[in-house]
DNA sequence: AACCAGGAGAGAG
DNA sequence: CTCTCTCATGGT
């Protein structure tokens, strides 16, 4: 079995066992953008807490994070951790994003923009792109990269780069913003529920039968 | 009580 | 381009 017919299989047997995911969890696309930068390297747990301290502060505003003293915003996003880095990347994201222009311009266009940002780096400028603005591209995280090493190189992860790991998905699954979102969703779930790093539970995992790593584990 | 979490940037080699 | 270090809180 190729890797690109795995993939769509692995879309098949993640759908059937967890069904339909809602994704990205925030109210608005640019709350989106701002649980993005949160997550970087943070449990979405933490950053929960950090985005209801916002919202209790009405910080969940470009004008109101941007008008806030550090400190204020700082305090807020204290749970998600790297609060002084993360603080001065919201803030600069509020000045320089061309937010409104993002639905407007190309894929290309929008991601190198993105990507211009300091504190925006490919798998943040991803996330905005597809669950703030709904562009057809896949997202690459830790998770992807396990899963994908388990499944189909039997590792604990790839030696892909994540442009490579991207182009892969892609082609499988075609410029489709819905099974991209699904995919990747899908992927997050699986990677709590049976392939955490040091305790994959292999044991009804519905990847079983098509993954490597479950063959070396028992 | 070490280890990990839905990374990114800067610096070195 | 590939390492390595830093940033930091909270859960297990």
């Amino acid at each position: 079995m190729s890797v690109r017919t795995g993939i769509v299989r692995m879309l098949e047997l993640l759908s059937k066992a967890y069904g339909r995911q809602k994704w990205w969890p925030a109210d608005t696309p640019f709350e989106v953008c701002v649980g993005a930068i949160l997550t970087q390297n943070t449990s979405w747990k933490n950053v929960e807490k950090a985005i209801s301290r916002m919202r209790k502060e009405g910080l969940l505003d470009a004008s109101a994070i941007l008008n806030a003293p550090a400190h204020v915003l700082e305090d807020a996003i204290r749970p998600a951790g790297f609060y002084k880095q993360k603080a001065q990347r919201l803030k600069h994201f509020c000045t320089h994003t061309y937010f409104n222009g993002i639905s407007q311009m190309s894929l290309q266009d929008a991601r190198a923009h993105l990507l211009s940002l300091k504190g925006i780096g490919r798998e943040t400028a991803d996330s905005i792109l597809l669950y703030a603005f709904g562009k057809p591209i896949f997202v690459v995280d830790a998770y992807t990269k396990r899963i994908y090493g388990r499944v189909f190189e039997g590792k604990d992860s790839t030696a892909l780069s994540y442009e490579e790991v991207r182009t892969v998905f892609e082609k499988a699954l075609g410029k489709n913003t819905r099974k991209l979102n699904e995919m990747h969703a899908l992927l997050v779930e699986h990677a709590k529920l049976h392939c955490k790093k040091s305790f994959p539970k292999c044991q009804g995992c519905p990847l079983l039968k098509m993954c490597n790593f479950g063959r070396n584990q028992a």
